[in-house]
RNA sequence: GCCCGGGUGGCGGAAUUGGCAGACGCACAGGACUUAAAAUCCUGUGAGGGUUUCCCUCGUGAGGGUUCGAGUCCCUCCCCGGGCACCA
């Protein structure tokens, strides 16, 4: 008797056959609806830790059952195989970071195989490659064409611990998101894309992502942080100079404008501060500013200080002189660097003015309170204007409306929007990346390296030394000729955020092979949008604004026809251990190799789908695993025994409803539910109660099979079938020996998924609650298709019922068809 | 401060539309099998109470509201997680 669920055996024996059968790759066909199930792709990073298994075996689960329902599915895999880590391992062990990369790709490479995930490996990509980086080069010369990408000098984030710098996403709480690092600033030459010629877009898109999560697009949202307001030139008082553009949002303060505060950083101060009459104050003042690091002075709790210019403008609406200030407050990157200073009205120029003695004059009434005598705080609500001339008596939002056109008429100001998001520092001043395709020429300046020189191959090392840029110490690489003067001239020596080589990885499984272009047009059309992307929700506002704005990009440069790549988006959730991130210094991770060794493969995924909704984090609980393995057996168990009980001629495969007793036709009903279930469950992705309605169905099935009076052996036949089916996309191991072991001959994998008939999953008597002032006093049963009547009937009638409403007063009765009858006396 | 989530037994979590709160799993308790244990199987398991095959009351963060009926809808508040933040 082959009792024995011996999961290492099987689980083997599948793996070998779907890689013999290359059941798995995608083929185009214009005739097959198509269904793209993307993850989002690894970091090399030397084995697969449990987030990498909870993400691809949702991934898996969606694939399998999208190919079982008839979708021609594509599932691709690849590696996001340039970037630090493998830059750091070969100073700590003196190896290349490519054989590092490799060695560590194969490694990962085999586990995926090991946890049975149907990828597609004809696909399989890895952006470390010439023949993809190439592409990613192109696009870095297309942009460089169309003033996209272009060279900027000035400060950026720099990482002390990765020798680099960082973009604006990558600096978490002014720290570096890998290490976590205090950023310091530096004045550099960088290389960036203007990604935020498409911030509207990028914003306004948002509204048509309906299947993206809520809180993703809503943190898009703050980052690209759009306000509507309007610039306004102030003129200088007594000085030579255009006058000063200040942003607000709240033109209809300006009446309370006392004063105008500059950006320590702001080009008007650099100039005062060459003044020989300036003051020694002022100098200072700046020079301490700009020494403080950016973290701590934008910290809230840092004291407002500010140092008086001797310098006035006129506020354009009251033809006021007054006072122009620099301050810590306000920043150069946002808005144009200076602002309108309403101490009555905004909460930071409140303080400063109680700080420095200033002017503070109320210009807005709240609509249901006299005028305050002395304000004791800024009074920022909207509200009615006052001491405004003209403006006075109108509401904020009308003022706004007529002090804009006022402003404009008279030619000092204009309706205007900032954003809050910076353009795409690309350069990184490491080795390991994808080389940018620049040449820099003593007579010609920078000059792009020409399309067909591409790829700009990064050169072999052996080792890296810290602290020193890899590419400027090679000179094969770093010397070249001017592709336009033919000179001697240099190569540009940074490498490109890795970032940039996953915004388009996507679109190359559509066909990695080509070489004429980075994607062929026919291949996007036919699978494109992506259906559905998971991955964390820690790249929502790294790596999904990134590609979102590639994808914009390929449609501008005719490479495709459509702005939005992904349908619908699935951020699933994170593997904690007691409430904590595992991490390999907190010690508490678990390894998936070891589980899989000790329970399967087919147990792990189980249990990883089951124990939490994809979308939220879940602990991981040992006892947890233990009983989606005892599932596994138990049915294990059931499976061998109905076979060897089963007599040969009872193979028959349908049962019909009439010929079986009225416990195999509940249990047909029962399998007719789950099989609604389990499809719904999937297309909402709740793997969760997808799982517990199977176990379900195992309890009923044993509940069938245990009973004295014969069960019927086609009815077990066909309900355990179906049960592997059902389990296949989570066990599909399990679910594959299992329809063998049943008899069929054909694979699993193709299978049709079952279709619940309506018919026979309805139930054949239904239960009627009887409340009684909305209390549940009572249930009786019924047939189905009783009408409203006869349910009145039958709850006035009940005994029970009857015990709440004697000697009572009916006042109504509602009646729920099919399900309940509530009695108010 | 602003913007998104979320709060249900001892625990993870169920409950597409307002209609039996607690599916499924874990843990725990009792029992069967066993010399014993493991494994397996059966039973019970929100709280409190009663006249204990059964029945009652309370119960989904707090308070209020809408409704015949609210975990679900509305208002106010509290707590937890995440994002943005001296952003003008």
């Amino acid at each position: 008797m082959n009792e024995r669920y011996d999961f290492q055996a099987i689980e083997m024996k599948w793996q070998q056959r779907w890689a013999q059968a290359q059941e798995f790759a995608a083929r185009e066909d214009s005739t097959l609806p198509k269904y793209y199930v993307l993850e989002m792709l690894p970091y090399p990073s030397g084995a697969l830790h449990i987030g990498h298994v909870r993400n691809y075996s949702l991934g898996d689960s969606i694939a399998r059952f999208k190919r079982m329902q008839g979708f021609n599915v594509l599932h691709p895999i690849g590696w996001d195989a340039f970037g630090l880590p493998a830059e750091n391992a070969a100073i700590k062990n003196e190896i290349p970071p490519e054989r590092w990369t490799m060695d560590n790709i194969a490694i990962m490479r085999k586990q995926c195989l090991q946890m049975g995930w149907t990828y597609d490996w004809e696909r399989e990509i890895a952006t470390c490659r010439p023949e993809y980086y190439r592409w990613t080069q192109w696009f870095f010369l297309q942009m460089y064409k169309q003033g996209l990408a272009y060279q900027r000098k000035g400060t950026v984030n720099w990482c002390e611990q990765c020798q680099t710098v960082l973009a604006n996403e990558q600096v978490v709480e002014g720290c570096c998101w890998r290490d976590g690092t205090l950023v310091i600033e530096k004045e550099l030459e960088q290389w960036c894309f203007r990604i935020t010629e498409y911030n509207e877009q990028l914003l306004q898109d948002l509204d048509q992502l309906e299947d993206w999560p809520e809180k993703v697009k809503s943190m898009q949202r703050n980052w690209i942080g759009k306000s509507v307001g309007a610039q306004v030139t102030f003129p200088l008082a007594d000085t030579q100079g255009d006058g000063l553009d200040i942003f607000t949002t709240r033109l209809d303060t300006i009446y309370g404008a006392t004063f105008v505060v500059l950006a320590p950083e702001h080009e008007l101060v650099r100039g005062w501060m060459d003044d020989t009459q300036s003051s020694e104050e002022l100098s200072r003042f700046v020079k301490a500013i700009r020494r403080q690091g950016k973290a701590l002075r934008t910290a809230e709790e840092t004291e407002k200080k500010g140092v008086f210019t001797g310098h006035y403008a006129i506020n354009p609406f009251t033809r006021e002189r007054i006072p122009i200030w620099i301050a810590n407050f306000v920043l150069m990157e946002y808005g144009t660097g200076a602002i309108m200073a309403v101490p009555a009205h905004d909460e930071r120029d409140f303080d400063f003015a109680k700080n420095y003695d200033l002017s503070i004059r109320q210009v807005i009434q709240s609509q249901d309170q006299d005028a305050g005598p002395d304000l004791e705080q800024a009074f920022v609500d909207d509200g009615v204007l006052v001491n405004s001339e003209s403006f006075s008596g109108l509401s904020s939002e009308v003022a706004q409306k007529k002090m804009v056109e006022y402003a404009q008429a008279q030619g000092f100001g204009e309706a205007a929007v900032s954003y809050r998001l910076r353009d795409w520092s690309i350069s990184r001043q490491r080795y390991w990346g994808t080389p940018i395709p620049i040449v820099h020429c003593q007579k010609c300046g920078a000059v792009p390296v020409p399309e067909e020189d591409l790829p700009v191959k990064l050169p072999k090392v052996e080792t890296i030394q810290l602290g020193q840029s890899p590419l400027a110490t090679i000179p094969e690489f770093l010397n070249t000729s001017c592709p336009k003067c033919q000179g001697k001239a240099q190569r540009e020596t940074d490498t490109m955020d890795t970032f940039v080589d996953s915004s388009w990885y996507f679109y190359r499984y559509t066909d990695p092979q080509i070489d004429s272009a980075p994607v062929r047009d026919e291949a996007v059309r036919y699978w494109f949008p992506v259906d559905i992307y998971i991955g964390g929700v820690e790249h929502a506002i790294l790596h999904l604004i990134y590609m979102r704005f590639f994808t914009k990009l390929m449609r501008d440069l005719g490479l495709t026809g459509f702005g939005e790549p992904v349908k619908r988006l699935f951020t699933q959730g994170m593997v904690l251990q007691e409430g904590m991130a595992m991490s390999k210094s907190r010690g508490n991770t678990v390894s998936p190799e070891s589980v899989v060794r000790e329970y399967g493969t087919d147990a792990l995924r189980l249990f990883i789908q089951f124990a939490a909704p994809p979308e939220r984090d879940l602990d991981w609980s040992d006892q947890g695993l233990e009983g989606c393995s005892r599932f596994l057996k138990r049915l294990w168990r059931l499976l061998h025994r109905i076979v060897e009980e089963m007599s040969p001629d009872a193979t028959a495969s349908s049962v019909s409803r009439e010929e079986l007793s009225e416990p195999g036709r509940a249990l047909q009903r029962k399998l007719h539910q789950t099989i609604q279930k389990v499809t719904n469950d999937l297309e909402r992705i709740r793997q969760n109660t997808a799982i517990a309605a199977i176990m379900e169905l195992l309890n009923s099935i044993y509940e069938y099979a245990d009973r004295e009076d014969q069960p019927d052996p086609a009815m077990l036949k066909e309900v355990l079938k179906t049960t592997a089916l059902l389990l296949s996309p989570f066990a599909p191991h399990f679910a594959e020996e299992m329809w063998e072991t049943l008899g069929q001959a054909e694979r699993l994998t193709f299978a049709p998924w079952p279709v619940f008939d309506p018919e026979l999953a309805r139930e054949e008597e239904v239960k009627i609650i009887i409340q009684v002032n909305g209390k549940v006093r009572s249930r009786v049963s019924a047939l189905p298709g009783i009408s409203e009547e006869e349910m009145q009937t039958l709850a006035l009638d009940d005994q029970k019922t009857k015990a709440y409403i004697e000697g009572k007063t009916i006042r109504k009765i509602i009646v729920v068809p099919q399900k309940l009858v509530n009695i108010v006396v």
